[in-house]
DNA sequence: ATGCGTTATATTTTCTCAAACATAACGACG
DNA sequence: CGTCGTTATGTTTGAGAAAATATAACGCAT
């Protein structure tokens, strides 16, 4: 592929993976992104604010891992002590977990293909 | 992870890959299936027909796929015979060739992953 | 009780990207 | 020389997604 491309640009391999059902996304390198944060956080609004997105999409993405998850990824609470709160369950850790190693091994991938391509 | 999951829905594992710069994508899934429609079509306007993308689109595909390249992997002549019409380079078919390799190493990747997922 | 920070949810606005539309140029061919 | 199908390119429209905005409810803490 080398010899295809132009010599002044800076070509590198990039790419996504996700675990999809029939008609919604169930995980993703973003919904790994924001379970981590609610871990840290403890919140949603937080983990939206600390990642530039809108507390209602946060909302929606755990809305929907919980919606299509065995068990809840995410306990949120309303009210009380700080107002209210979320917590990443035990399912939702090893779903952390497996993922984080999911996409562990495709950063391999990619990094093996790309030293064959360029 | 599959213990993870909603016994009731159909989980897979899908996903993207492509070579970009710092500024443009150069080669994906959806530039392949147009060089290669380009290929069968001989032209522009007929290869985005069959594909249901507007001529627009696919014109500005092409147009930064040669931008990027370094000779042009599609040629065109406007005018003539038929009209004008487009032709793959071969630059162009090594280019479709490689990538396709690649990408059939990447759906093993995830055929690969998913059994062991689910 | 009142305030506070959060979840929960609906509605409105804004943004972004592709489609749609509109022309012009080109060159063979009748 | 006019027609045809194509490339080439700018402008406008539209659709869908994300953000912004707006409330309400909740329950601890003061």
């Amino acid at each position: 592929m080398k010899n295809l491309l132009h010599p002044d640009l800076n070509f590198r391999l990039n790419g996504r993976l996700w675990v999809e059902t029939d008609d919604d996304r169930f995980m993703g390198i973003g919904r790994l992104e924001l379970l981590t944060q609610i871990q840290e956080q403890g919140s949603i609004s937080k983990a939206a604010q600390q990642m530039g997105m809108s507390y209602k999409r946060a909302w929606n993405l755990v809305s929907s891992l919980n919606a299509q998850a065995a068990a809840p990824v995410v306990h949120t609470q309303t009210g009380g002590k700080r107002g209210g709160g979320a917590e990443v369950t035990p399912a939702g850790q090893q779903l952390i977990q497996e993922y984080r190693e999911l996409q562990e091994r495709f950063q391999a991938f990619m990094a093996a293909e790309a030293a064959r391509l360029f």
